[in-house]
DNA sequence: TGTACATCAGTGAACGCGCGTTCACTGATGTAC
DNA sequence: TGTACATCAGTGAACGCGCGTTCACTGATGTAC
């Protein structure tokens, strides 16, 4: 049966942040249309009322899994602020909640193969997603323009890489890669 | 027909090989067991004489990958050349060949979020993998075996992130992750 | 404001397709004499 | 060394299943008068 223009845009964000989810908990091709609208509360029939294609739910979850932790960082009413949220976030990006909850964490740690494997219009995305968050962890630090986003890319490369290996390996090993790059910057 | 025991052996090898790039290249699930074996020379109903399963063969496949990566960093007759082996790996690992060429690169870029949603057994061969690396980049080092290790393991870290995340980009954003990372150890 | 009707969000069955896995079959290999 | 026969690596058809996508249908919503 229909459903008000209000009700549907309740339903179009609910597939997205369903979409957000499961594409880190299952990959992209492991997220299906199927368990995405099941998670939204509704049946796989629908989805065609909201997104042309799958990818192009793709593309808007990704940005919203962007936003997630850009919104993170986002709030800095000063240089000094800035500075330690910064600082901040490596202990946020290294935590064992984190480690736990692929599904509400980075997407660089989560879905970056996929999108090596993916359309152009996915990499576009997600490279402006890694601006951004380059952007907002290089405010605060001290150096020229391009030092601080350079010292800042490093940093997330490091804070990246180490929580997919945690991720993919064993306790023990997990235990001692995560030990090594916290309170640690490139 | 029956084939002797020698050409099993090459079949084997051979399945085993291909795994191993098509896995970096399409994903632990992407690469199928029919591409495997077709890319083997060999037709998809053989495959059950040389694998009980698929995620047998994964593990053979990851096995060698690790192998591939680790070869290279194997050589080293003194320390000075350990230490000079470790330098000139960011220089391969951030190179336009391996950005470019998944399917004979490092692992840890290409499959970790896979075996992160995947069995213990995957785990624990990845976890290994992983120490193998560290403790070949960690030699020629200074410092305390405990320091020489995190140090090798921050500078893994960067560099696989690195590459995902150039992997994943436009070209704009993947040169600029490249370039901050090049010539640079966490 | 009330009524008549067109719109369309959401449902559930159905589509073709590729997946991992199984199986009957073939014929060269390996073995026993 | 030669012969008879059991073994088994590799083939290709077939299996049930879940995928992305399509479609006829339902009935509440939104609109025109």
């Amino acid at each position: 049966m229909r459903v008000s223009q209000q009700e549907k845009d309740r339903s179009h964000a609910r597939i997205i942040a369903s979409a957000a989810r499961l594409m880190r908990e299952q990959g992209m091709e492991g997220a299906s249309v199927n368990d995405v609208m099941q998670a939204a509360g509704m049946s796989h029939g629908g989805f065609y009322k909201h997104f042309e294609t799958k990818e192009a739910l793709l593309l808007a979850a990704l940005d919203q899994a962007f936003d997630e932790i850009t919104d993170r960082l986002g709030p800095a009413a000063s240089p000094a602020d800035a500075a330690a949220l910064s600082a901040g976030f490596n202990d946020y990006y290294l935590s064992d909640g984190h480690l736990a909850s692929p599904g509400h964490g980075c997407p660089i740690a989560t879905v970056s193969a996929d999108i090596a494997r993916g359309a152009a219009a996915l990499k576009a995305r997600f490279g402006a997603g890694v601006r951004r968050v380059v952007a907002l962890l290089a405010r605060g630090t001290s150096g020229t323009e391009r030092a601080r986003r350079a010292r800042a890319t490093r940093q997330l490369a490091m804070l990246a890489g180490a929580l997919m290996i945690a991720r993919a390996s064993d306790p023990d090993t997990a235990r001692e890669v995560l030990a090594a790059c916290r309170d640690r910057t490139p």
